[in-house]
DNA sequence: TGAATATGTGAACAGTTATTCATATTTTGA
DNA sequence: TCAAAATATGAATAACTGTTCACATATTCA
């Protein structure tokens, strides 16, 4: 009865999609070759628009665009300094994340 | 000299797309709403196409295109039992990399 | 203030992808 | 062997997405 009861809501949660839903688009965010990388490159160290840019070779408005997508997701945070704005991880679960997937490659 | 080349090789394993590239096909796998319920109904039990294919409410059509992908990524594997095709996780890594996106979303 | 530098953004285009529909393939059981 | 059941698959369509280009915005410093 119990056993019966847990099931159902392991059945309940699984039809939910919200959740999933939830999920997947989070890992649509570093389902792309440009994003991983600059979150990669932020996992060294914080870096500003043109530092990204030039570190990985990709054009401006290319990085801009991404972390915008990357700060909306909550992946990334900004500030300013002066005219140029500093990126960074916006916690340590994006770390957490990309090792968890590369911990699968190799 | 020592900081300076483990310096030079972290820029070069950072410059390197292909890693990333196919850490980024890994997440992209992940990216997707149904995939990820596939995946997820997977972590409860092994199931065959058309039970997946009742339980999340996904046709039958959708779910086999999808299994394809799965198994093609190595996420899944599956035997054949009489008429039926049984999926199953491939390995731990899947409920792991599930697992470490929850903890981020929750 | 105004030029220069750094970044953000909108539109457009090209490429990718998930679903559906119809049908092929494979296996069982009579 | 043949019909039925289960799964796979190819083509087509619709929707989404990433990059580029041109330009807007914002900040510094002379």
């Amino acid at each position: 009865m119990q056993n019966e009861n847990v099931s159902k809501i392991k059945d309940a949660i699984l039809r939910n999609n919200e959740l999933f839903e939830a999920l997947a688009e989070l890992y649509k965010v570093f389902g792309d070759g440009t994003r991983v990388r600059i979150l990669c490159a932020l996992t060294q160290s914080e870096m500003n628009v043109g530092e990204i840019s030039a570190f990985l070779d990709i054009t401006q408005s290319a990085v801009s665009h991404q972390l915008r997508v990357l700060k909306t997701s909550g992946l990334v945070k900004s500030r300013r300094s002066g005219k140029t704005m500093i990126y960074s991880l916006a916690d340590e679960h994006v770390r957490t994340i990309i090792d968890c997937g590369m911990e699968h490659i190799v």
